[in-house]
DNA sequence: ACCTGAACACCGTTCAAGT
DNA sequence: ACCTGAACACCGTTCAAGT
């Protein structure tokens, strides 16, 4: 996950006070929560590893879960561009299918983040509006992916909105089930259960006979 | 959420033994949990609540995570029965749909609950077998429901088990989304989100016209 | 404007001790 | 066998102070 600069500053004057302390607040707590898991994500942990104080860390954000949304908000930015980047290999018929294998294995790539991204630290995110509309983004690819299924005819004519969702939320389950562990089911991999999800999602939007 | 006594004392010496503490221990959990949130749940406070010092907890759970893994194993008990209920109400034909709002419907009564069942903190289940086995017992039960419905023609004949992870995906991702608020997407209700994902999912998973 | 250092009220967990 | 009480190393957060 790229750490794009978050602003710019003109005279770093570099004896105590940091070039841009903020986003290497929010790289130093994605690096932990990669490396040591989400209980090691603590303010004074990811201050250290970013060599100032706890403290400093206010300056930056409004308290710890502040921090842990910024690092949510970046997750789902990651994603976006993951899946923006599976849809570019493959566009138009398989078009689903491409997004759902990046999907899931954004998920797989960054199990912490993802669970962060959607865990109980920021599920109200009614004070987040950032995080809120960031995560919304991604609601949004996948209803642009819907409306064009549909305008080719692949996907019945009915809200995309609601497709979107639906189509988000067997996304979401997968991958969170698969990361779980609790996926497995008979002899099928991961990969078989993104193909069955994808053929079962194609099928059961598809235009019914009767219309 | 019932709370079974789960072993039976013959001699409570009721001066400063407890009855039944490890069950007492995580109704007072649930109860936190749901009163006052995940942050809330302290071993402390559950303790306090329960009237015993937090030392003896580790009488009856190995550490915090144990008891939380207990609070998630009594929620995936109390799903398990609701879905049961749920497909009792209507068997056959609309056993999908029943079920599908039975799950919605326990997710958003027990939401704290349920974000602990698949929650980080017990992610990682490989040295939680009971909770893991409990969680499985779900699975099971939607791909003993999607069997009836391969045996009545209306699903096709693949895999049960593979058939019934992508099926318990897509709803644990609504009820998911759908808790976060990150589900509405236009004027659609959680309710038509969940009428929508049982057609789409029941026509996906049916016979294939050319077979 | 940005960061430090001391302090406060907590937390999970341990260990020895009590009945 | 079951629980208490003191103690340890932590934690998020505050507040005044330093440059």
């Amino acid at each position: 996950m790229p750490t794009p600069a978050l602003r710019v500053r003109r005279k770093p004057s570099r004896d105590y006070h940091h070039g841009d302390l903020k986003a290497a607040l929010i790289a130093a707590a994605t690096r932990i929560l990669r490396d040591k898991g989400p209980d090691a994500l603590t303010l004074r942990a990811v201050a250290a590893a970013t060599g100032v104080t706890a403290t400093a860390t206010y300056r930056h954000f409004p308290d710890r879960r502040g921090l842990i949304a910024a690092v949510a908000e970046q997750g789902f930015r990651a994603l976006h561009e993951a899946l923006l980047r599976g849809i570019r290999v493959s566009p138009g018929r398989l078009g689903l299918k491409q997004v759902a294998i990046a999907y899931v294995r954004f998920a797989h790539e960054h199990p912490a983040v993802y669970r962060v991204m959607f865990g109980a630290e920021v599920a109200d995110g009614s004070d987040l509006p950032v995080l809120r509309s960031t995560a919304r983004s991604v609601l949004d690819f996948v209803a642009q992916g819907i409306a064009q299924l549909q305008a080719v005819g692949l996907v019945r004519p009915t809200d995309p909105m609601r497709m979107a969702a639906v189509t988000w939320a067997s996304l979401h389950g997968l991958a969170m089930l698969s990361l779980d562990g609790q996926a497995q089911g008979g002899a099928s991999s991961v990969d078989d259960l993104v193909e069955e999800m994808t053929q079962v999602m194609m099928f059961g939007m598809a235009p019914r006979p009767g219309s």
